[in-house]
DNA sequence: TTGTTATTGCATCTCAGTTGCATTACTTTT
DNA sequence: AAAAGTAATGCAACTGAGATGCAATAACAA
């Protein structure tokens, strides 16, 4: 039911947004842990928004060249909006160290603020 | 005062470790008001760690042939320490967006903890 | 000195995210 | 079917980062 929400897009929904989308049908608590048990399922993936908020998408399983273990995202600066960048980032080299993620996250104008 | 904390070093600091480092000098609010304001005249840039906190590192001007608004920074795992990566990244293009800046960070193991 | 503006302190608020605990739903076992 | 165990939900309260309003002090200018 949550799932639902998501659609097969690659159109992420910030918590928040799920909290109030639902709350006449469930508790605020049960849709944080119904995400996290999606995300551990791999149902779901999440990520940082601009505003320092949790987002979550689809997760769609990378490619198997894949350099980054997480795929970039995009928000929009304008309305606020997040979707999934289907690509993939090369990994910066540190020396003396491993890298195993990342957080990505390009921000900027989307095509409907655009328009 | 505050900006002696960051040395000359890529090393970042986040707002709460500041705000604990000056609790006996000065209020939290004034520090993150200082820091607003270091932000503001160029001399800080800030960034979102892994844990959704604010950190703070000393700006970089970037280079002439820069890609991603914004340079990379990495945090360890295992210590929470925070770092410029001095790299650029290219942008992917999203056809019909436009993409003005980006937070990107890379999560993994640092030299210390390697070691 | 007096008036003006910038800086700091303190208290309080906001709000995303978490936790503890009781309650309900759903399974499994006897 | 009843009892026992496990998983899912609701509710209230808590936590902690960050923001805000306002008064008090400091710095500066006329």
């Amino acid at each position: 039911m949550v799932l639902s929400a998501f659609e097969n897009s690659r159109r992420a929904l910030s918590v928040v947004d799920l909290v109030k989308r639902f709350e006449t049908e469930m508790n605020k608590t049960t849709v944080y842990r119904v995400l996290e048990r999606l995300q551990d399922d791999g149902e779901l993936h999440s990520f940082t928004g601009k505003d320092r908020l949790k987002w979550f998408a689809k997760y769609h399983k990378p490619d198997s060249n894949n350099t980054t273990m997480t795929h970039p995202h995009f928000q929009c600066q304008d309305c606020g909006k997040s979707k999934c960048i289907p690509v993939d980032i090369a990994i910066p080299s540190l020396p003396n160290h491993r890298i195993d993620s990342s957080h990505l996250l390009f921000i900027g104008q989307c095509d409907d603020c655009l328009a």
